[in-house]
DNA sequence: GTTGATTATGACTAAAATGTGAAACTCTTG
DNA sequence: CAAGAGTTTCACATTTTAGTCATAATCAAC
């Protein structure tokens, strides 16, 4: 994972290849969608997705149902792109959860200028060096983990697990959820392979693994 | 800590009403400053700000100056207010870290409503609450049940029937009630097996325990 | 008080969920 | 294609819980 992805979702393809041009220039990723139900169905395949760029006026499926829809699975910051003037509108998309509000006709730098700003507010976890927690040390640019200052060797899954947990700590997480955060959205195995990497997570980390808290008929729980 | 603080700074007072009539009336503590240097006074001396409104244009010390020098020490979020159409000043202010930009004329709908959308997004531990009567606390997101602050171990089922007697506080809920909504509804035992939890629940909250109360014939209620 | 019904309680058992080690499978690399 | 790491599955041990039952205590009505 390099560049950060960024979906853009417009019917207009002259308008799409606009906003991807700048987008591009600026060193993201940019993957196009051309209607709603489109941008649904990539949203959900395509993994991690930082952001994503929503045209309010398209056929069949419109802006706000889009928005809509993916609030009810997932946090990621959506612009969303409007007529100028429409103050109803911005409100109506603020409620939904939409994080930034361009009207038509914009210029391109200020697009790119609010694109960084959300990505730096959102995912200002990239740019932290370390997250530091009761003696866990996890970076996650470096896919390092240290316990009490020495480095432990964790798999993939593994780094991915823990990060998870450390991100959620305090909060109860059921294998359901666990499942469709840190293994993919469509993942149908079974559900026990987690208990695998939660005993190999807690004996890697030592006293520490005691973190992991198991949560009986519910799931698992990272506290100190 | 109840209401969220949110410092406004302009140097016309009328503006300042203006936006705070409206941050009250959403129900935020509002604090004021006149000006760029008592802005940066106000925003160190008193705690937990949660938020900062900024007009661009001040006497002394301007917008940018204080959100420069804010940026040095803290994260808390800026919004600005600046002329309308000035394009430079809204990327200047992304680069400075500035979290959102109002042009002057705005709508007070607007502003509360990005204010919303802002602090939903920092303070997002707003929504992971514990309920608290009489001094038993429920966590359903970190599945934890504190009597007078200390946590008390409870299985699955005494957790699920305990926030149901909580959430029906005062409401009298017969055998079959309970086991529609705390058994799945196609739990075919006996009915007794309530009691039984009920009778773990009771020892489990020790004094708290007889807020669960009897209703002779009929079922339960919880009630302090 | 006595009676019949209802609820409380403690002990017990069956069932369910989790822990664990090893085997099977997958994917990459040399 | 063999080796090796990472991942997943499986079987079995272990732990925890839910539910049952017998008995004791309580209640309402007579």
């Amino acid at each position: 994972m390099d560049k950060l992805k960024i979906l853009v979702v417009d019917d207009e393809s002259r308008m799409r290849k606009l906003v991807k041009d700048f987008l591009v220039r600026s060193g993201y990723d940019v993957i196009e969608a051309a209607d709603g139900e489109e941008a649904i169905d990539v949203f959900f395949t395509v993994k991690d997705i930082a952001l994503i760029i929503l045209d309010v006026m398209m056929p069949r499926m419109d802006g706000w149902q889009v928005c809509r829809e993916i609030r009810q699975h997932s946090k990621t910051p959506i612009i969303m792109l409007t007529a100028r003037g429409d103050e109803r509108d911005e409100l109506l998309g603020f409620e939904l959860g939409v994080d930034e509000y361009i009207a038509k006709p914009f210029s391109p730098k200020i697009l790119v200028a609010r694109v960084e700003a959300i990505l730096r507010r959102t995912n200002s976890k990239v740019s932290d060096e370390a997250v530091d927690i009761a003696g866990i040390s996890i970076n996650k640019t470096a896919h390092i983990v240290k316990v009490d200052g020495v480095e432990i060797e964790l798999s993939f899954k593994e780094f991915e697990l823990l990060a998870y947990f450390v991100e959620n700590q305090g909060i109860a997480l059921s294998r359901e959820k666990i499942l469709n955060n840190v293994w993919n959205y469509d993942y149908f195995g079974d559900a026990r392979t987690i208990d695998t990497h939660v005993k190999k997570l807690r004996s890697k980390l030592g006293d520490k693994g005691d973190y992991i808290k198991t949560i009986w008929g519910m799931g698992y729980k990272f506290e100190c």
